[in-house]
DNA sequence: CTGTTAGCGCTTTCAC
DNA sequence: GTGAAAGCGCTAACAG
């Protein structure tokens, strides 16, 4: 067995003091004398104290927990923004504490019985589906982030529509006219916006929308990109809800012998990390992770200390690389 | 303000038994009479009573929290790893408590006093490159991946230096003979590993190594690629410390004009979800990222049940995809 | 300034 | 079987 970590008691005993004042020492939490303060330190050096926070939490009544719930761990979107928001906490007392939700609302809510049990202080949801009584249920502020949640909820709103919107309109400039998008019903409401926004400018263009339908990943990108071209055939642009979708897709175009962007323009949206090296490198609509991921934590932080949270807004804007080429061009 | 949460005293009180007897049939710790059980149940039902786990930890004197050390969240082949890690833990009453060491030694060593504080009951180590005293000072058991560290710490190894040798041969066979390899510096005994089994295969075919440094990033791989064909244009394959790198590299090519696999063959290592995608698809060496989270879960937690972890031996295979060509092929 | 006294919410002897 | 009582390690009044 290996020695049990010492207790404030035994510092305390060792200083010739009482515990309160240790903890007073240690935590700022009033005036001590010079001297007294010295005898502690040394004490805690001596002993190598480091105090337990399941013990403070406990007496203090505060778990110091934020909930954070993303649909994985391995999502090349969320990824960074849980990475940011990590970064972002390490500063302050508070944890993260992140559960996936696996894209399923069934398990979003026992993710969030979990958030419940561990009492966090505040919760923060990427990409979640949940919404109104189950949220509440949980009884601490939320901040979200793409889906405008209930009422006591903030929210960090992108303008997913009109991003989409000038995607499409880009490739329009681009002289492209038979343009397809392809969404995804899983998802939430940022995806809709996008569809929203990509109808809106074809529709501006007098030109026919063609919408099929993928599942934010690679394979549905793939599975997506031979149902369209198996439907439109003649398409020459094609805007991916997301990224991953845009890869997939890629891949089915490598394989139909079509070439990118010869033969047919690409836009995703995200830029996760990988998406400046496919190849060609993928045009896409940029969403700041990093910004979103310290906005996010901010705002959390804001709310636990009582202060309106202010949520800038964000823009969202097309990272021209490669993979779209003109028409005719 | 939100009402607080119930206690085990109310639940107690509604249920007319003592808070002894409500904690006993919750964890099934003792014989309780079906009567009782039964109102307590209720009871429990009634208030939605959940025990807290801080209370319950400081009682129970442990934390039930297992540290994870990895380089970073957004990690392509770690995270996959982090996720089917938590995947075997949900169903444990252990919860983990991850932190990112940013591949820096330093950080890891914050990252430990944290996980120290957190009273983690063992350590799951992942890409890090601590060592020796300050795992010891811990004090809890350590399960690491990749890296043979310490005593008392139980290593998941896998065959990188036979796995980068088959990759070379393979390389070979396919008539290569000018086959250079993008190592690093950074990262941990297995990129040496990997640089090992590289340099055997070459010497046994009386070839020269052709070695660059990347970092392990796309962009160190994009750099790497360029020294690489500076310093030796004639390079007709390259195998690369893992796919980031082979990715990055891979950029370089399509921007000098040089097609894979024709002009050059590319392997990568890892096989992360984004490999499959590529265009071509990168031929990889698979590290089974699922089967590596999911064992060393379970060797935590057999340590942590005082069993004798056991470790099977994860294979490393190739899996041949396109990005490879035959010499005059 | 500082020690004493109560707890925080739960588990676990220890008796009955 | 079951309740009373004593903590787990720390903080936070409350008196001095």
């Amino acid at each position: 067995m290996t020695k049990a970590r010492p207790t404030i008691e035994e510092v305390a005993r060792r200083a010739g003091v009482s515990p309160a004042t240790v903890s007073r020492v240690l935590n700022g939490t009033a005036r001590v004398s010079r001297e007294k303060v010295r005898v502690v330190l040394e004490a805690v050096e001596a002993l190598g104290y480091t105090p337990s926070p399941l013990a403070q939490s406990l007496a203090r009544g505060r778990s110091y927990a934020l909930g954070i719930l993303l649909p994985d761990f391995e999502s090349p979107f969320y990824s960074p923004i849980l990475q940011a928001l990590a970064h972002r906490l390490e500063a302050t007392p508070f944890r993260p504490v992140a559960v996936p939700g696996h894209w399923s609302l069934a398990r979003e809510l026992e993710a969030l019985d979990f958030l419940k049990a561990q009492r966090v202080e505040a919760l923060i949801l990427l990409g979640a589906t949940v919404d109104g009584a189950p949220l509440e249920a949980l009884g601490v502020p939320v901040v979200a982030f793409g889906e405008r949640v209930g009422e006591r909820v903030f929210s960090l709103l992108l303008d997913n529509r009109e991003a989409a919107y000038r995607a499409t309109r880009y490739l329009l400039a681009k002289g492209h006219t038979r343009i397809a998008h392809v969404s995804s019903h899983r998802g939430h409401a940022d995806i809709r916006e996008r569809l929203l926004g990509y109808r809106r400018a074809m529709r501006e263009a007098g030109l026919e929308a063609r919408v099929v339908y993928g599942d934010l990943t690679e394979a549905g990108g793939y599975r997506a990109g031979k149902e369209l071209f198996a439907r439109f055939p003649d398409t020459t642009a094609v805007f991916a809800a997301n990224d991953q979708t845009a890869i997939g897709l890629r891949l089915f175009l490598y394989e139909a012998g079509l070439s990118v962007p010869e033969d047919v323009s690409l836009v995703g949206f995200d830029d996760i990390p990988l998406a400046a090296y496919q190849t060609p490198p993928l045009t896409t609509v940029r969403q700041p992770a990093r910004a979103i991921g310290e906005v996010l934590a901010e705002a959390a932080l804001a709310v636990l200390e009582g202060r309106e949270p202010l949520l800038p807004k964000l823009e969202l804007f097309l990272v021209e690389r490669r993979s779209v080429g003109e028409v005719g061009g």
